[in-house]
DNA sequence: GACCAGGTTTTGC
DNA sequence: GCAAAACATGGT
């Protein structure tokens, strides 16, 4: 692990940073805010929040609250997300005044990070065989996908997933976004905020190995970014999904597995399954009581139970599996 | 040291 | 084409 400088804890959610980052904390203030509509059965917290999520520093959860930062082309956000009654409330918070068109994007980025406009009334008619899902499906019930990240900030987060443990995985990610994002404080909250395409186009892989501690996943980054400067989320949505998928795994450093976590997370496929080890163990072995299926046989098992929902409910279930010890918890 | 981690690319039949 | 090896790094 990397040997860091004296670190300090801001924010009322105690990130951690090393004390010589103080200087370039950028000051977010309150701006706007809106208010969005969710489709029923919608669950809040277990949307915004999910027990099983690494740690990044880019967004923190109370029970009433989520902050998040958002990069929007290259202006950093903030947003404070709650309930009011059924509404999705959203303050933003910015370096200097938005646009109409910023909101607008703010409000549609949220609606397809959170599935907003998604009807998952379909679980009810989920045959629940077994006992376990049922009270995962109960407990966690209008629970939706979440992923906040754009294509290139997804797919770096899968990269670092790739053939390591969480705790490497999170150790890498803390130096990438150390180094090349920024730091950001609203609402008594300090959060980091994710770099772009354009920050890491020309990054050395040297440096991505010696001060990330990167390994091999070095070299991708490059490719990475250099493929989503050229093409942008929105140029992408003229792809049908299929094409997307095999687009997507030309690009170095982006296989099966990565495009899976693209269309599961990214993409709101309710029937995509990243299969890795990790979940493999989780759904094998609550669905089937075995731990070391291969992926290609849990996968036919999930879409002959659930079909179009598999991925939905592999969803409940890795969740279901960190309820009562999520990974982050939620700040009081 | 060997082996494994929330995979992917490269190599060698 | 397909299986096996190689890939960086850190922990056990």
């Amino acid at each position: 692990m990397l040997q860091r400088q004296e670190q300090i804890k801001v924010g009322i959610n105690d990130l951690i940073i090393n004390k010589e980052s103080q200087k370039s904390i950028i000051e977010l203030k309150y701006v706007d805010s809106f208010v969005l509509l969710p489709v029923e059965p919608f669950n809040f917290r277990y949307t915004l929040w999910k027990p099983s999520h690494f740690y990044t520093g880019l967004e923190a959860h109370s029970v009433q609250y989520s902050w998040r930062t958002y990069k929007l082309g290259e202006k950093p956000l903030g947003t404070k997300i709650y309930m009011n009654n059924n509404n999705l409330v959203v303050d933003i918070f910015a370096e200097g005044n938005l646009d109409a068109q910023d909101i607008s994007s703010l409000k549609n980025r949220i609606t397809h990070s959170y599935g907003l406009n998604e009807d998952l009334s379909c679980l009810e008619n989920i045959k629940c065989s077994h006992n376990y899902l049922c009270k995962a499906i109960e407990d966690l019930y209008g629970m939706h996908i979440s992923c906040p990240e754009n294509l290139f900030e997804i797919s770096i987060v899968s990269l670092l997933l790739q053939n390591t443990t969480i705790k490497r995985t999170t150790g890498m990610f803390q130096n990438l976004i150390d180094y090349y994002g920024q730091l950001v404080t609203f609402d008594n909250i300090c959060l980091r905020v994710f770099f772009t395409p354009l920050d890491m186009v020309s990054v050395d892989e040297a440096e991505l190995k010696e001060k990330c501690r990167l390994g091999y996943r070095a070299k991708f980054v490059n490719n990475y970014a250099r493929y989503f400067v050229d093409n942008d989320d929105n140029s992408l949505q003229s792809y049908d999904k299929e094409t997307l998928l095999k687009e997507l795994q030309t690009i170095k450093g982006v296989g099966p597995y990565t495009a899976n976590v693209i269309a599961a997370h990214s993409l709101r496929d309710f029937k995509a399954i990243p299969f890795d080890s990790w979940n493999r163990k989780i759904i094998g072995g609550r669905l089937f009581g075995k731990s070391d299926l291969e992926a290609s046989v849990l996968q036919n098992m999930m879409e002959n139970m659930f079909g179009d929902y598999a991925g939905l409910i592999a969803l409940y279930l890795i969740e279901y599996e960190y309820i009562n010890n999520p990974v982050v918890p939620l700040i009081d």
